[in-house]
DNA sequence: CTGAAAGCGCTAACAC
DNA sequence: GTGTTAGCGCTTTCAG
């Protein structure tokens, strides 16, 4: 039993210029239409086709250790539930991303710090987004990789992204319309969940703003679990009865309806995310939507101009694409 | 001005054997403690601190090109709706994989194929695992990429995975526990999103077998879009009166138990997923929770065997970890 | 036990 | 226009 095939031999680009009978060097540029060469149309399809006959797919490597850079970016997503709404925003900024020729690659990070000093380290992505600000050590461990754009920049760290960026735009959105419908009091209720509570945070500080504007006290900010009793507790224990209420999103105001409907009392509530399950609510749940493709688009293009080296700020309106979907609920 | 620092140069594995006074072979060595080499103490630390204070990280891209070895393993996931379920499951299975040396990256596919070849191409991954069969050229083009594993592997093909790893496993389930409740004419709602159609499919036959099982006629199957008045519509739409209704999962339980309460009406519904919404639906639902981490875990073990040549058949039991969770709906 | 040297597959000067 | 060739950073024989 010979066995020719111990080692399974790629394709190369050698085999191709052979293939085409050219060399490997004109086989390269047209493969990559290189700028300033003219190639015959003729000598072009040759390339192509040999390529297509012998099936040949460059080895990425290869390509990344000569040239110097890779074409894949990184986007380390939080631990928080995820949404419709972050798959809306990976798959847009994907989209962008593919248009420049990159590739993007999530990798959701649950914590250990070696794990994401291990990501960068295997993939050497030409690009690094994360949704949270970096750590110094996780900063200078990049640069040391070459990392060439990694974002949030140090300069927009201190605020967390995700509330800088989107997310007290909600929380002002959902006051304004509770203020908007006459309301005075409003409370502000998040989840108990520790990795939720940065953007809890933002959302709320967004509310808070929002009635200050409007010259109305600041909401009662209570954190509940997820869970019917808790929420009916925390809504009777509101000394200064509430006119309304502010969910840090849609489960969270499912879970305070719940709670209510076990006292028998009701109070407008506003959610957030519009998940399917609020529509099906009793009543209906009133929530804000958002457009998270446009974010994801915009982080996506801050990234690109990162990486043509135009220091770049992504500055996202924090409002964009941000709608109330009015339902039953408030 | 002498430019120095035009090229930011890489630190390499010779700046670690001139700072340590050794050579690049020895820093080798010791870096990836390659078996068969007796290196003394002195000189492991040597090189060691020598790496440390300059901050070396070898670089993948030569690593792998060299090697032949490529460590990162690419999940490709489905377009679909994305639950705390397939986060788990993802986790889980970076774990394991991580034990390995190996780092788990994502990407969802969002349908255009060539976006699917540019992945693998970017990433030159040692494995591929995607939720849904691989196409033939799809699976072509890997094999001639060199990915060394790729699961689904085309023996278990044409069941999609979803189905048969797991999915169905919950249909079947969620009819056993109607049956045990004494429930005799079933019904199987779906949602009408065609890219949840395959993994609705999965689930309705478990459904169906676990009928078949009990000697009772098969569920009636019905597809609607995620909207109380379709969903009422179809309720009142069954000939035969059904006595309990499976939801293919918590939203489209949800949106039965909204277009039932529209009616008028009541019948005993369980859904699947166990998301936060369902303790918080009136009536609270009861519904068919699973432990996705075990099969993240069952899916990492099956790729690593791929991965040393045992063929590995991913033998997932097609229910493990999964149960009912008994609220109020059924 | 350590060092020298040969490539892995590819790109991009540089020659012809 | 097309071919030759020199590495990119790393691993791994093979000598010493």
């Amino acid at each position: 039993m010979t066995d020719q095939k111990k080692t399974k031999r790629r394709i190369t680009s050698v085999d191709v210029a052979r293939e085409a009978g050219l060399s490997r060097a004109t086989v390269s540029f047209v493969l990559n239409d290189t700028p300033g060469q003219s190639i015959p149309e003729a000598t072009r399809q040759r390339v192509l086709q040999a390529a297509a006959r012998l099936g040949y797919t460059p080895y990425a490597p290869a390509r990344t250790l000569r040239s110097g850079r890779s074409d894949v970016v990184l986007f380390v997503l939080p631990d928080w539930p995820q949404g419709p709404t972050m798959a809306e925003l990976v798959d847009r900024a994907a989209q962008v991303l593919a248009g420049a020729g990159l590739t993007l690659v999530t990798h959701v990070h649950t914590g250990r710090d070696d794990d994401l000093a291990r990501l960068w380290t295997a993939l050497a992505p030409a690009a690094v987004f994360g949704m949270r600000p970096f750590t110094a050590g996780e900063r200078a461990g990049m640069k040391r990789a070459n990392i060439a754009a990694v974002l949030p920049s140090p300069e927009q760290s201190g605020h967390d992204v995700g509330s800088t960026l989107w997310l007290n735009g909600v929380g002002r959105l959902q006051a304004q319309y509770l203020i908007g419908k006459g309301h005075t009091r409003l409370a502000y209720v998040l989840p108990d969940d520790p990795r939720l509570s940065a953007l809890g945070q933002g959302r709320a500080e967004g509310a808070a703003q929002a009635c200050a504007e409007a010259g109305l006290p600041v909401p009662i900010v209570s954190t509940i679990p997820l869970d019917t009793a808790a929420a009916a507790e925390t809504v009777a224990g509101w000394r200064q009865p509430r006119t309304a209420v502010c969910a840090y999103n849609d489960e969270v105001a499912l879970a305070l309806l719940a709670g209510m409907r076990e006292l028998g009392t009701s109070l407008p509530v506003i959610g957030a995310d519009d998940i399917p399950a609020a529509r099906f609510a009793v009543p209906p749940l009133t929530t804000v939507a958002q457009d998270s493709g446009e974010l994801g688009a915009r982080i996506a293009a801050a990234l690109l101009r990162a990486l043509n080296g135009e220091p770049s700020q992504l500055d996202v309106l924090p409002d964009a694409g941000i709608r109330v979907v009015e339902r039953e609920s408030a």
